[in-house]
DNA sequence: CCGCGGGAAAC
DNA sequence: GTTTCCCGCGG
């Protein structure tokens, strides 16, 4: 067999595996979706959620340090609570 | 003239209107991104920046409630500052 | 219990569901990177693997497209259904 | 002057241009949408418009993606260049 | 009220 | 630069 087809095949594959991937990961991404979905059908709020969500996941001094950063410009402006 | 010919006429100028708008629009929004980036060179952070343009923005009782509503969230999951 | 901690447990547990599909999500990414990372070192082009990739899943939505503009051309003609 | 009142008026300086030219990019989405309605009175419909317009503007990245995809075969034949 | 499409943000 | 996320409009 002719490299140039051994090449074309080896890419072939690689190709194929990652459509795979790519797959599982949208069926993860739409059951994401759906767990939105059943929690606003309870009443809560989904974009309040993936705020707490994305929150959770940072580091508590990155956190803390953009919410001081924010607390500092709405000073500035006199966007104090 | 057939109408059809009319019809594809009125289309046309009704479609170039549009794309000329378009064009003035992302003008303005490469303006926009300009000015965040001299803002950036003058040490502010873009994207807290956006972050109060956008509450500027919405109306104050609005703004109130989403973080009202987000410090209660933040309690429910123990995320207290 | 009170309505108020039912909620908190409530929110905690669709928090804590999506947070666990979000760690399954980031797996599947990871091992997409892993294969671009062997195909790399078997000498492809991740890049262009990505193009390919990309290409390959809009095959079906370019066909709608087409139907679309297909569609918009009738419209132009005069000849919409 | 102290430094921080310096940067607290620099920024409110940022914010009020960033905040002028959202409201020109607003009037300009309104004009775009006025022109929308004033078609769809004509009896064109907004959506297969949109689309046209879409299609109009992604021609030049269709013939880079074209490309892409000619170089993409070529690789896979062990053609690339 | 939902889904789609455009625009912005993260990596 | 690419991909993902969010918001606002249209249906």
């Amino acid at each position: 067999m002719a490299d140039a087809t051994h090449s074309s095949e080896q890419l072939r594959l690689f190709i194929e595996r990652i459509e795979r991937l790519e797959e599982e990961k949208k069926a993860i991404a739409d059951d994401i979706k759906l767990v939105y979905g059943e929690a606003k059908a309870e009443g809560f709020d989904p974009k309040t959620m993936r705020t707490v969500v994305r929150l959770r996941a940072m580091d508590k001094n990155d956190r803390q340090e953009q919410e001081a950063l924010l607390d500092a410009y709405k000073a500035a402006l006199g966007l104090a609570e």
